[in-house]
This record gives C-alpha cells, structure tokens and sequence, in this order.
DNA sequence: CAGTCGACCCAAAGCGCTTTGAACGGCGGC
DNA sequence: GCCGCCGTTCAAAGCGCTTTGGGTCGACTG
C-alpha cells in the first residue's frame, strides 16, 4: 500500500493523503481523521527511502566508532549505544553504526555525511589533537562528540569531568591519610585517561605530595591488565596504600591482585574505580561495595542524542558543549590509610 | 554533484554513466574508462536515498536485539556485532541496530522489513516457543538467528553446540573424579542455556552420577550472580568440587566465592567457563589460566552476516543453517577432584 | 454587490537514481 | 544492395514521497 494507493481508495488527492499523515494544518480536522484511519486500516507505512529523496532527510544518527586492528571493542559502548538508541526510537530515528579504523575515520565521515545516509554523526573518543574534529567542523555537518575535542573547537559535545572526577577522589584519599597513590589508568593518549591522571596529580601536588611515576600505569582497561598493574604496583616501595582504577573492571583485577598479596580492603589497601554504570559490573554489588567516581554513560549516549537532534533542528554548536559532573560514591572499599608499619608486616608475611 | 551533472559533463546520457559505474556490460571499456576517471575527479557519490527507492534494496542489514527493561544489555552483544560489522562493511552495507523490548520486537522486525529499510534481519537470542520466528519465516523475509529457533523452522540460523560442550566439559570433570558439579548458567528460558544444562545433565547421567538441583543457578550472566550463585553452592553439602559457568564473567565472580571461602583453584575446586572470546576477559591471562569451553561470539557475528547476504541473494535458509563445534581448552583452573574428606576440611578451616 | 480572505484541496514538479524500450550506425550474410 | 544483428547509446518512465503554486468556494468586509 503506497500513498497513491490510498489516496485513490480515499478520493483524496496525495497532497492532502500526506498532509494529513504529517500533521500539517492545512487540512480539515474531519478529513484528516478519515485519513489517519484510511492508513491505520490499510496498515499503510510510507516508504523512508522515497521520502529521504523526497526531502533529503534521513531520519537516521550515525554512531561512528573506532575500532583498533580488529580487536579491543570497548564492552562500555553497548550501554552508551543503549543511551542513543533509546532517545532516537524516541524520535522516530534510526542508528547506524559504523565501525571504523583509525585509517578510515575520516572516510566514513565523509560518505556517512556527504550522501545523506544520515543526519548527524556521533562520534566517540577523541584522541589528542584529532584531525576528524577538524574536518567535521569545517564541514558544518552535524555532529556531537561524546568526550572533550580540543577546547577551541566550535562543535558539540558531552563530557564528564574526569578531571575533577579523580581529583575529587584524589583528595578524599589523602584527606584519609594516603601517600601513596597508585593510578590504574586507560590508555593516556586518550583525552579522559589524561584528564583523570591530571586531576590525580593536582590532588597529590595541592597536599605537597610528590606523584609517584613508579605507581602509575596506564593501558587497556581489562581485568587483565587491571591484574597486572596492581600487581605491579605492590612490588614497588613503598608500597601504595590506595588504588585509584580507571574503570570497575580494572578494580576487579585489582582486588585479585590485592587479596594474592595477602592485603585487605579497606584495612590495608584503599580502592577507587571510576564507575559508568554498566549492569554487568555493578561497583555496589562487589565485596566490599565499592566507593567509586561514578557518571552514566547510558545517560550520556542519551544526552549525546538529544544534543544531535538540536544540532540537526539547526542549534548552535556553541550552546552545547556540556562537562557532566563526576559524583564520588563514598562505600565499603575506602578507609584510613594504615601506618606504614602495619603495611610493612602484612606485605612481608603475604610473601 | 549528481548522476545528471556529471552525465553532462561528459556529454552522455545518465543511463550510460550509471551503467558504465555499476559495471554493466553494454557500455564500450573506453567510455567507461572515461566515465570512471570523471566520477573520481569530480568526487561522484550517487546517492543512496535514490538508489534505494529505484532498486528496492537498501544495502543495509538490521540487527535487532532483546534489551529488557531498558536494563541488561549483554556485553557480549558488542563483539558479535563487530563481527557483523566486519563483513558488512566489506560487502557495502550499513548495519542498523534496533534494540527493542520484548514486547515491541513483533512491531519493529515488520517495520524493518516492510518498508525496505533493511535487506535482512539479524536477531540474536531466540527465546523457547519463539513466535517471532514464526512471524519472520512466513513474511518470507531474508533473517538470520544468532541462536538456535524450533528445530523445524525453516530459517537460516548459526549457532554452537552448547549441548556438546558442556557435555564435553562435564564428562571431562567427572573424568577428574568429580561428582558434585555445580552449574552457574545463563537464563534457562533462553535456549542457549537450556541446553548447556542438558549437555551436562547428560554427562552426569552417563556416569551414574544424578544432577543434583541444589547446585544448578541460572541468571543474568554477570560478575555479581557468579559470586552470588558460586556462594550458594559452598553452602551445600556435599561440597561441589567443581563449577561450570556460562560465562568467564560468572567465573569471574565464582573465583571470589571460592577464593573467600578459603579454597584454592585447581587443588580443591575446578573451575570451567564458557569462554566467548571477549578481548576484555582474556580466560587465558586469569590465574590460573581458565580451562574454557571455547567459540568466538565475533566470529559468529562475521558468519551469521554473511549468512545473511546469501539470504538478500536468495539461498534457500535449509542450506543455511549451522552448528560450530565448541572446543574445550584445558588449562589450569581444572584438576583431580579432591577427597571429600580435604574438602570439608578446607572448607571448614575457612569458616 | 463586488472584492478579499481563509480554509481546504488539487495537479504537477521534483528528489537522484535504475531500467525499459528504442534508436542509430556499422557489420557481415544472402 | 538489402536485411538483420550486434554493440553502443539515449530518452523517458518510473520508484513513492514532499512541496510548490495555484484553484475553488463560501464567508466576510465595505
């Protein structure tokens, strides 16, 4: 069933048929009725493809994500996609997704932009001085950013303060005595891992501590390597008294690595993770319940989409560039720094 | 620039610079030749909008998944989908994700279908008695199951051998010695689940040995339900000696519970997760290395694609449909199974 | 009462592509 | 020399929708 179809059976013209169907006022209120039901009983959908030539919309988002030599698909990209998804169904919108290598970043824009395959793009994880950001401004098409671009640039985009996130939780750790901080971190060519570490140091330096280097890792946030730093970190001396972890994940190779060496949270060892709220990690299920710097980023990749609906009702770049501050969940896994002693011997008789 | 344009530009006709593109035969190789250097030049995009109304092919792939209560959306999901992806990319297509509620799933697969948004659908997950299937079957259009549907449907489906390999991973334990297994299982109403139960409900049986209920948990396949479910079970008599999870995230919470209790894996406790290749959750880089019933989720998303361009090419879904054997990989969280006596000791030092 | 103005509806022109059916030479076969 | 055929090209008809630019008619001014 086409609109020529029931137009026809309606003894309606396709100008009025359609009218009627958009909500556009120039069609009486008891012809508009007959219409919708006319549609309703023929079960008519209008065809997205023929109205995308039609009017050049496409009434789909583009989520663009990157994806290293086929591997490390980052398992927080689900729920954020879960964000965007919920708000475009909402919309009436549909999702694209485009995995891309860094080598082919800027082509895929290209092509998802200029051929109107869709009506904005998301775009996740800027990394230092990224050329895409560039490009897409210059552009004009629209896009919103879900992560901090350079701080010039004239596009949207959805952050949460990492920075102030860790050095929140940076200060709340020494506040409790700690001097030794170790940083599990994700990889630090990425914006949010270096403005984390950033908002760590600034924590240290401000209670005259010295950053610890030799405490400080960044990588992949797997369990794995969460395992491994962790591990690392309680070969050095002294040895670190709190972990401040990139993602649940990490914490959860962290607690491993802990509990091996005969140490306990919190008495022995303090532990932070920054939480983004996926339901298979739960940071307040773990034992103990984790204190955690916690956001969502499902309600991030919601916001994302809001933010790229205005971006394509014609809003201003400018007014939406948002920075979504950090909450510190205080619970089970932080405490007083114990007195070095203490560390000493529980450190020496786990060995 | 347009089909009409650059026709123009070459003083030809649309019809011949767009087969001259699309590789039709009635155009002369030097008229192509020219044709294809313009389009280059000129940057030539034709529009996909247009092409889709003319053709009635979208050159687009619908995957469609389950997301309950807006909660719940299975990390697993992203590396399947980047194994679709994978093969989708190279074949031109675009792939749009839909997440949907049970309740809504009906309504958004006819959406996809009927109107040429899609070329074929993918769904994940097919849950027992699944009238979804049905629905798809009898519209006729091309859809591939990640999963298993009703044994009779006449529909492509790709999915591993859960029965044979926890089959395979029960007779292997109860090889070891082991008599008491418990099972940490994903839902049962989901048809991979059921029949991981049945595969090792088998492998008991075959050795004499009855299924014991009070072991056997099943839910959301997470970090959290492992420690809960892992702890249940070392509150049984007997004792189980070994676990078997459906997941190296229940694993993961299973090595807490068993670690917390004061035993140790392998010498008291053997541990077997079914592993899906996420980069995230190496089962190999755990302490100890996990011995692993073993099937890439990526893999199958990369097949189950290109299942579904054979579907868009017409192959008969009867041709299509395929079972993977699963390995199981020995590694070191299995061994002999402990006298009982041991055990309880073990158990009750810790308490 | 002529003229204006809304309210309502319509015909037709695109949107940018594919594809059908036909035209046009140049060719060998008879 | 005429016919038919092949290789090559073209004009034009869609695909199914939106939207522009009128029409028509009754009601309302002055």
């Amino acid at each position: 069933m086409n609109l020529k179809e029931l137009s026809a059976r309606l003894g309606l013209s396709q100008t009025t048929v359609s009218r009627a169907l958009n909500g556009y006022p120039e069609v009486s209120e008891a012809t508009r009725q007959r219409v919708l039901a006319a549609a309703e009983r023929h079960g008519y959908r209008p065809s997205p493809a023929a109205r995308r030539l039609a009017t050049g919309r496409a009434q789909a988002l583009g989520v663009v994500f990157s994806i290293e030599r086929n591997v490390l698909l980052d398992p927080h990209f689900v729920e954020f996609l879960a964000g965007v998804c919920e708000v475009a169904g909402r919309h009436g919108f549909d999702i694209l997704v485009s995995p891309t290598t860094p080598a082919q970043e800027l082509v895929t824009y290209e092509r998802l932009a200029r051929n109107g395959t869709v009506d904005a793009v998301i775009l996740s994880g800027p990394g230092e001085g990224d050329q895409r950001i560039d490009r897409l401004v210059r552009s004009g098409f629209p896009a919103v950013v879900h992560g901090r671009p350079a701080d010039d640039a004239r596009i949207a985009y959805l952050d949460v303060d990492n920075e102030g996130a860790f050095h929140q939780a940076g200060r709340f750790l020494v506040q409790l005595g700690h001097r030794h901080v170790a940083l599990l971190n994700g990889e630090e060519r990425q914006r949010f891992a270096a403005d984390r570490r950033k908002g760590l140091e600034a924590a240290l330096c401000e209670a005259g501590l010295e950053p610890r280097d030799d405490l400080f890792f960044s990588g992949q946030m797997s369990v794995e390597n969460g395992y491994r730093f962790a591990r690392a970190a309680l070969s050095r001396t002294p040895l670190p008294t709190a972990f401040l972890c990139s993602s649940v994940l990490m914490a959860l190779g962290a607690q491993r690595a802990i509990a091996e060496a005969g140490l306990r949270v919190p008495d022995d060892v303090s532990l932070i993770a920054h939480d983004d709220e996926m339901p298979s990690f739960r940071a307040d299920h773990l034992h103990p319940p984790m204190t955690t710097t916690r956001s969502s980023i499902r309600a991030a990749g919601a916001r994302v989409a809001e933010m790229a609906m205005a971006r394509i009702a014609g809003e201003d770049p400018g007014s939406l560039q948002e920075v979504w501050p950090v909450d510190l969940v205080v619970r089970g896994s932080t405490g007083p720094a114990p007195e070095t002693r203490r560390t000493r011997e529980a450190a020496a008789g786990a060995r």
